[in-house]
DNA sequence: GATTATTTGTGCTAAATGCAACAAAAGGGG
DNA sequence: CCCCTTTTGTTGCATTTAGCACAAATAATC
């Protein structure tokens, strides 16, 4: 349950007032759950439920770990991201994937057909959802997109600059420092650590950044 | 413009009124173009307006040919399928990005902010017209997961795999067609297609799967 | 229906990547 | 502060992949 402050920095029910979101969290079984730095917030491999989560605060990771044990993450989500089942990887493979902590998160966990369903009353506040809601959507699409661009680069030089690029544009400078760790990288741009160590040497030999553990700087 | 009829098969404005539909069409400047075969439908690098197409027939192709010329299927659309600089893309980077007619088309393009814009009329259509572009955002981030799901495999054998997995679900059958050609197919998993060729047959001499063209069979 | 593009199938060689292994460094918990 | 775990950095070697080139098959165009 939100307070009244958190409520203006929710970014489901943001721009929607408190008496209305306290009936709609009802209405919509809304639970809000914290979990810990590595803790599993939801498998979504083996959903009981059709249930959808919003990151409130923190952040958290979407991995898949295949037959082989091989991880990669699938997408990092920040304040505003959402998961679940029917948004995104409802595939059958044999693979898991999970959802998991990276900084202590707050999640709010809500009924999925809730949100989708057309309301009977034509409640204002619902529309808003809807808006809100679609807002998050967009934003998951952008993201899901820049995955994309840098998975589908040739080599791993490529993906490195790429993913750099991003980054540097994201934070609006040059430099900038990674969300994870070096391993964790390999698994985001999906190849092997040793190989993009190698590579990584390379790009700072020929002078195209400069590296210090986790921060960048592009040259 | 649409007519009654298209309109209930419009990915868009399903379940909106006709007399509705016409006004929201002056209001959205909306505007509706058919394209032909391999015919430019919107170029993505180089965006002059801020608009939002939505594929209401055919299907069509997101396309980076970044600097060396190397050509990426970045996204496979259909009918329901939307594009656009806020939706997905909006990076800075050199390379050319091209939505690109595969089968013939016909393209809705609407200017962006004012889908998003609270109504003032609180128009009960715009409400139904945000759920449905939600539903659209929502379909598109199950795309992109898929896409991603494919592109972060380790090896071409594993994408080739994953990919036809997707297929033959989609098919609800082992057997399933190829939506282009073995040659496209080599961009869409981001490879070499010769090297693609190579796995293709051992995939077929090892009795994983059978092919003719491009008619594939899972076993 | 002949002619031109494009796609497919294949092989060779060079280059990139994956794998295994290990030491040094850094980080975390009691 | 010490111990244990994880991360980082590096190397040699096996495997995979990319790049190129070319013939055969297929599709597209006039």
């Amino acid at each position: 349950m939100l307070s009244e402050q958190e409520l203006r920095n929710s970014p489901l029910f943001h721009s929607i007032r408190y008496e209305e979101y306290l009936r709609m969290v009802v209405c919509f079984q809304a639970v809000q759950k914290s979990f810990r730095t590595e803790e599993l917030i939801y498998d979504l491999s083996a959903p009981r439920t059709d249930a959808v989560g919003i990151i409130e605060r923190g952040t958290a990771s979407v991995i898949r770990i295949d037959q082989e044990g091989v991880s990669t993450v699938l997408e990092e989500l920040g304040p505003g991201g959402v998961f679940g089942r029917t948004l995104a990887f409802d595939f059958a493979g044999e693979d898991s994937i999970e959802v998991i902590c990276r900084t202590p998160c707050d999640v709010l966990f809500i009924d999925y057909p809730h949100i989708m369903k057309r309301c009977e009353n034509a409640c204002t506040h619902h529309s808003i959802l809807v808006q809100n809601m679609l807002q998050l959507m967009l934003e998951k699409a952008q993201a899901l997109s820049q995955r994309v661009d840098v998975l589908s680069r040739r080599t791993i030089r490529e993906k490195l600059l790429c993913y750099f690029r991003q980054m540097s544009e994201k934070e609006g400078s040059a430099t900038f420092t990674l969300p994870f760790s070096l391993s964790t990288l390999a698994d985001y741009i999906a190849t092997d650590r040793s190989a993009m160590m190698r590579e990584l040497k390379h790009l700072r030999e020929e002078g195209v950044l400069r590296s210090d553990g986790r921060r960048f700087t592009l040259l």
